[in-house]
DNA sequence: GAGTGGTCTAGACCACGAA
DNA sequence: TCGTGGTCTAGACCACTCC
């Protein structure tokens, strides 16, 4: 018995059972239904439940601890940690976080350019870019109506093909532009890196953060990969505050020796 | 035939097959004997040689596409991407980092405290660690004789019980302040948070640092907790230049509808 | 079509934690 | 002692890549 008989009578099967284990998890547990700081249906009891082994349970709940939702202890068993681990990188949605903590991101379309040749920016982005015609997307994020960052999106052109102001909704879930470049401009990434720097702001970024000029504020740089390992997408933020990340996953206990 | 019988011919086993064969590979990644962008054996044939099965081995290989270091395509194979895979996060070794790209390392011990009641650093620290006895050891980290990192760390000064300057040495892979906290007061950890926040560099790190007073740079504020959720560090870091980080295994592409 | 990774299983034994 | 997670296996079939 195969596990795409078993899950799907038919064509599509497509979701694999410990990604449809995991996210059902994770609703429950966003839902509530494991209280934080309570104990989780142990493997056993989860893997009878969804009809899976326990290596497939494993492997979805391998998926929420290094989330960060939840911890396991051997002897002892799983237990919630968070409903929302921080991890405040260009690849994880702005709007989403924002809307998980009830609060209302919108954004505002600032410009879609193409990058003339020989335009001073090109210097900022990976050499792979420069070279082609480069369209750069510029928009301002705000929560509760007070701007947080100032995004540039760069891609070769042929990948934006056509964008227009209306690609772009301002508010909503649909505002998230990882979502817009995955769902509107089919861009696809596996793989990415993040630089942060600390920088002044500039009298223009003064004004829009309603800060004084040259008070340090972060920049983030991010450049994604698709799978040939071709660039994808560059994208630079500008963001006052702070970033927050959850380690737990990097941790790598030498404890063996 | 169980693990530990093939493994461990008398008592201290202890490490896991999948641990050995990915430090084995890891070693041999930075050797040099599978080069940078080129293909490397099949799982089966890694599977074969650490006499492990395939999901064994498996497990090696998630390791090291998650540490960055390779990537995997299905009906293709993995080809090595890096040797030195970024991440600047105050848990990885900013020691090895330097010494992995052949530059210089030193410390220097600039103070350990104990902190008076009442001091006004307190109000920094995570609220655990306040109302008992801390101890907090300032360093400045150099790279090729020059000032990169102002790091201090703050734990409860039970856990740095005779905290020694010969303790903290300022040279070779021992000045890892990772490591020390490990083998000199046998702190560890399983989960941490960090949070990266832009500053103006005051005047006395404009000195430290031979740079202008006001001048951007980044503060790194790290918790560090144990098993049980305790708080077991915090440490605070403060550098010019930008931190880098590898965010691939981030990624949860939602192809999966 | 051959080769390679992707997913999945059923069953086993060990090590740790709590009672 | 018992329950829970930690590790491991041998074998299976599918999906993708490349020839």
């Amino acid at each position: 018995m195969t596990p795409s008989e078993i899950m799907s009578p038919d064509i599509p099967p497509a979701i694999p059972k410990y990604e449809q284990a995991y996210r059902t998890i994770l609703e429950r547990l966003k839902a509530g239904r494991y209280p934080v700081g309570g104990r989780m249906p142990t493997e056993d009891e989860l893997a009878r439940y969804f009809k899976v082994s326990r290596v497939t349970i494993r492997r979805s709940l391998d998926m929420l601890v290094q989330d960060g939702y939840v911890e396991r202890r051997q002897g002892s068993g799983y237990r919630v940690v968070t409903l929302s681990p921080v991890s405040d990188t260009c690849l994880t949605s702005f709007t989403d976080a924002m809307l998980r903590t009830g609060r209302e991101p919108t954004s505002r379309l600032l410009q879609i350019e193409n990058l003339p040749a020989g335009d001073p920016r090109f210097a900022e982005l990976p050499s792979e870019l420069a070279g082609q015609a480069v369209t750069c997307i510029s928009r301002l994020r705000l929560v509760d109506g007070k701007a947080q960052m100032l995004v540039h999106t760069y891609a070769a052109s042929d990948l934006l093909r056509d964008a227009q102001p209306q690609d772009f909704p301002e508010t909503g879930p649909a505002q998230s532009i990882l979502r817009i470049l995955r769902s509107r401009f089919m861009l696809e990434w596996s793989a990415a890196c993040e630089d942060i720097s600390p920088v002044a702001a500039n009298a223009v970024m003064a004004e829009i953060f309603d800060i004084d000029a040259g008070t340090p504020i972060l920049k983030q740089a991010c450049s994604a990969f698709g799978d040939t390992g071709k660039t994808v997408f560059f994208e630079e933020v500008f963001r006052t505050g702070s970033v927050s990340f959850n380690l737990s996953q990097q941790i790598r206990i030498p404890t063996h020796n």
